[in-house]
RNA sequence: GCGGAAGUGGUGAAAUGGCAAACACACUAGCCUUAGGAGCUAGCGCCGCGAGGCUUAGGGGUUCAAGUCCCCUCUUCCGCACCA
């Protein structure tokens, strides 16, 4: 009776037990030295915020790696799977005004806690080299790299518009703004402040960030598209629109920086006059004629050489003759703006080949120029505040796209330097002072933006590019706005005739000979800005000094301690800036008095390096030793969760190309393959505390032992999807896993009861490396012996044993669908049980036995990894499950000596016949003829056509 | 609006263009009794007593053959969104 219960599967015995041991044999999860002579294989995850508790998301994350470490352990590798903790961070600071809890206390706590719960799920992570970010050990690092880019004009400090999240009373990069609002508390609006700020310069890696894109064939498609996007390349051309009066006379060569006072009376009621407009049709060209205050520019119509042929209309485009031709001709009024420093309002456009169909300049509304010619008319500078309040209010809200386009006429006009021609300067909400020069030409006959903003204000709308026609020509009918760049140039004077793309070229090459403009490409990223005004994160190793200016804190130095017991608040800026002792330095250069940088670092900088630390994380004298990264890196295989497309991977990509041009590392990514994985949801939605749907790791662990939620999590759905929690899934694992227990430990005895444990049912044994997995291996020492081919139950049991082995071995190459590799073990087992009559009645062999019963056991192994090691000691085999070698397949015992084969009637199911597994196309078809239902179908009809796809099916055409 | 992924039983899901629903969960019936969050047997897409018919969001197409490939529509999720 007693011995009944003891019989039963209980994890909370075993796992305990095996916990134990693993805890006193640390080197169980290490990997070896570089000259192991084994292939690396680094493996890892991405290391958790120590909130205080694992949640699901965890636990399927970490099980992903997990399975995939054990397995390549098992197939021979050296392994690498690190764990560590994002330690730095804002929540902590919230603990400590909450709970009076110093950041530090807080944070060691949780990450012990989290360990605990790490340890009990059995995840085989080597502590060893664990990395904790908020330790100086750590983090001196961070400042070592901070100072390295500022030395190398990497790391900058500018006074700019920042993102200021009210909640966490910090800038955010802008990657950290989510729909208007923080990442981290997504009903904060975030605020725009002005603020000085250290910035990375990765806009100095964007080219190489977007190209080495194309190397990352390893990569989801989604993440490289997502970042594709955020780095936001785009070819074009920035070109000099003149103001036809002079703002000030000193001023007046710089874009969007223009400074310069404005005359203002001129421009008095002309935002009125812009709302009376509307109705005006084109009437908006000619205001700009009448206001010209440069007399050159009235004269353009005799300076264009309108009908001057430099080349050919639809002729082949010649720039060597054409650029000199065009770069020498003097327009009088152009001259004339260059001579006099007349203000340029610099636009950037892709489409400078539509220039002859701008018809405004639009300004957004912050534009620097925008306040100059509005500082003398109170008017237009509240119809301009409207604007920016409105673009305010939509940036807030998220849907920036959707604002509704306002615009104000400045009553001022501006110069096309192709032409001489006079447009209106408007100002518009839907222009964005941030990105290209924050001034755009607004070409409505040929973009839908400024289509419909001309179209609203009866702006004229001129069609300058045509649409070629089948036969090459153009055709000028064509609807508007026509944006497409497959088009030829009319109404744009001697560049009449040529195709848009080459277009683009000449117009480029003329605007900077002639001195207006350039080609310029233009990003979306922006600089990331690093400066946080918290307590909780690496120092900026930098220090003010009143006569030396910006003094970076000597190597030596480093690192720069956080000073501990401090008061937490979260008003009158950055906490440091309160700790005397922290502040009050002398200055490395003169000795004076100088004051620290109070700001510290974004969090991401801990993360966007952590795994180069991880293969040498004692190193004292550098953040690691470059021929261990040159050994360990790329890594091979990082997994964690798709909301990190963005921030951490283009931030961690950044530092690597860094980190290369210091000379630390030779690889130009960190990642050789990346797998996001699902999110983990239940009844349909995230878990959430708000939703009151949170599964705790804890409770599963409990209830069915980590094993079993471990392998649930793999069972449910295949790792790249949503996945389902469903407490019922972890149950029915937990009853397969027990039904292996029962049987594994019922056959135990016959299984240990042979002492030579060599393998009679091997056909082509041989010796296989790690790469080659498929193939057999011998164990090591045993004698070959004689093939001999298995027959009835035997044959049956080991050929789905084979085939499980090699279905399970292929899945890991790549395709990762352990949900399938789980169901594939259940079948197998299911199959051994469905023989127990026979197994008890003796009908097979112990040797068979054993081997069945091991390959189950092996094969359970990386998703299971408790119970595996109970029954592999229950085996009577020796070492750690771990470091035994992953089964191979044996093709010929894989093989099925029987056929079962569909047979179609006209493509539809009509039978399912035997044939033995070597027959041919012939064979099949003449069984598929020769059966019944198949006769019953075909009778008294022609058989047109048999389609044989051997091994496959037979499908006979009748009429 | 643009781009991407997805849509299959009551549920999670499976299926290199070749027998749709493997493996589980839930459910139903029966057995067992150590009454368990246990085990075993059988059933379980829909319609139909049955023979049989129908079925992968909806519609079209390609093919001997389509859940799978192509086109259109709908729905859900994700990313991007006046980026000039």
């Amino acid at each position: 009776m007693a011995e009944e219960i003891e019989q039963r599967y209980d994890p909370a015995v075993i796992e305990p037990k095996w916990q134990q041991r693993w805890a006193a044999d640390p080197g169980l999860y290490a990997a070896e030295p570089a000259d192991c002579g084994k292939p690396k294989y680094y493996v890892l995850e991405m290391l958790p915020y120590p909130s205080g508790a694992l949640h699901m998301g965890h636990v399927r994350n970490y099980s992903i790696g997990d399975a995939l470490a054990r397995q390549m352990w098992m197939r021979g590798y050296n392994v690498l799977h690190p764990m560590g903790w994002d330690a730095f961070g804002l929540p902590a600071e919230n603990a400590a005004l909450k709970n009076h809890t110093p950041p530090r206390e807080w944070t060691l706590a949780n990450i012990a806690a989290m360990k605990r719960q790490f340890l009990r799920l059995g995840m085989g992570f080597d502590w060893a080299t664990e990395v904790t970010t908020c330790m100086p050990e750590y983090y001196r690092w961070n400042q070592w790299f901070f100072l390295k880019m500022y030395e190398k004009g990497l790391a900058y400090r500018k006074k700019s518009k920042v993102n200021w999240c009210p909640e966490c009373a910090t800038v955010l990069a802008n990657e950290q703004v989510v729909d208007g609002c923080c990442w981290r508390h997504e009903d904060t609006i975030v605020e725009q402040r002005d603020l000085v700020q250290w910035f990375l310069r990765i806009t100095a890696y964007a080219e190489e960030l977007l190209n080495d894109l194309a190397k990352l064939d390893g990569w989801p498609e989604k993440v490289r598209t997502m970042q594709r996007n955020w780095i936001g390349r785009s070819e074009g051309t920035e070109v000099d629109f003149f103001l036809s009066e002079k703002v000030d006379q000193g001023l007046g060569t710089e874009g969007p920086g223009t400074r310069g006072e404005g005359t203002g009376n001129k421009g008095q009621g002309s935002g009125v006059r812009a709302r009376g407009s509307e109705s005006e049709g084109a009437g908006n060209r000619e205001q700009g004629t009448e206001r010209q205050a440069d007399p050159a520019a009235a004269q353009r119509n005799d300076d264009l050489p309108m009908g001057s042929q430099i080349f050919q209309r639809n002729a082949d485009l010649s720039m060597g003759t054409a650029i000199p031709l065009l770069s020498a001709r003097k327009d009088s009024w152009l001259e004339a703006a260059q001579r006099g420093n007349a203000v340029r309002i610099r636009v950037f456009t892709t489409r400078v080949d539509t220039i002859f169909g701008a018809t405004s300049v639009q300004l957004a509304p912050q534009h620097a120029l925008v306040a100059k010619l509005t500082a003398d008319n109170p008017a237009l500078k509240a119809q301009v505040d409207e604007l920016i309040e409105q673009q305010k209010k939509a940036r807030e809200a998220g849907d920036l796209g959707a604002i509704e386009k306002h615009g104000i006429a400045t009553g001022r006009v501006a110069i096309n330097p192709y032409n001489g021609q006079p447009v209106p300067i408007w100002v518009a909400n839907y222009i964005l002072a941030d990105y290209g020069t924050g001034a755009i030409m607004s070409v409505p006959g040929h973009d839908e933006r400024d289509f419909e903003f001309a179209t609203k204000y009866g702006l004229e709308i001129r069609q300058v590019i045509a649409p070629v026609s089948e036969s090459g020509t153009a055709e000028d009918e064509a609807v508007l706005p026509f944006v497409s760049e497959d088009g030829v140039l009319i109404n744009s004077g001697e560049f009449d005739g040529l195709k848009s793309m080459d277009a683009q070229m000449l117009l480029q090459s003329v605007a900077s000979s002639r001195g207006f403009g350039e080609a310029k490409v233009t990003y979306r990223l922006k600089d990331w800005g690093v400066s946080r005004q918290r307590y909780w994160g690496t120092p900026i190793p930098m220090i003010y000094c009143d006569k030396d200016g910006i003094v970076p804190v000597p190597e030596e130095q480093l690192p720069v301690l956080l000073p501990e017991a401090i008061e937490i608040t979260q008003q009158g800026g950055s906490p440091l800036g309160r700790v005397g002792e922290f502040v009050n330095v002398t200055c490395p250069k003169c000795g004076g008095p100088a004051k620290r940088e109070t700001d510290t670092m974004d969090t991401f900088v801990d993360s966007s390096w952590y795994f180069y630390r991880y293969p040498d994380a004692k190193n004292s004298t550098a953040p690691f030793d470059p021929k261990i990264a040159k050994y360990w890196f790329p890594i091979d295989q990082y997994i964690g969760g798709v909301e990190h497309a963005i921030l951490h991977l283009i931030y961690s990509r950044f530092w690597t190309k860094v980190m290369r041009d210091l000379g630390l590392i030779t690889n130009d990514e960190p990642v050789a393959r990346l797998f996001t994985q699902g999110m983990v949801i239940k009844d349909g939605a995230k878990m959430s505390k708000s939703k009151g749907n949170v599964v705790s790791p804890d409770d599963m662990v409990a209830r069915y032992g980590a094993d079993s939620a471990r392998m649930y999590s793999l069972f449910a759905s295949p790792p790249d999807r949503d996945l389902d929690w469903q407490e019922d899934g972890v149950a029915g694992v937990s009853r397969f896993l027990g039904r292996v227990w029962r049987l594994v430990t019922k056959y135990s005895a016959l299984a240990r009861s042979i002492g030579d444990h060599s393998h009679p049912f091997r056909t082509n044994v041989q010796t296989a490396g790690p790469s080659t997995p498929l193939r057999y291996a011998q164990e090591d020492g045993a004698p070959e012996r004689e093939a001999r081919k298995p027959e009835g139950l035997s044959l049956k049991l080991l050929r789905k044993m084979h085939q499980t082995t090699a279905k399970i071995t292929l899945d890991f190459e790549g395709r990762w669908h352990f949900n399938t590799c789980v169901a594939a073990i259940m079948e197998l087992v299911n199959e051994i049980q469905g023989a127990d009559a026979q197994l008890a009645a003796g009908a097979l062999e112990p040797q068979v036995m054993r081997e069945l019963l091991r390959t189950v056991v092996l094969l359970l192994a990386p998703f299971a990894p408790y119970l595996a090691a109970e029954l592999w000691e229950e085996l009577g085999e020796e070492g750690a499950v771990l470091r035994a070698e992953w089964p191979k397949s044996d093709p010929e015992l894989a093989k099925e000596d029987e056929l079962e084969f569909a047979v179609q009637v006209n493509g539809k199911l009509v039978s399912v016949v035997k044939v033995a597994a070597d027959a041919d196309g012939a064979a099949m078809e003449a069984a598929a003829r020769a059966d019944e239902r198949v006769q019953a179908r075909i009778a008294g009809k022609t058989v047109v056509k048999a389609i044989v796809v051997p091994g496959k099916l037979v499908n006979l055409v009748v009429k």
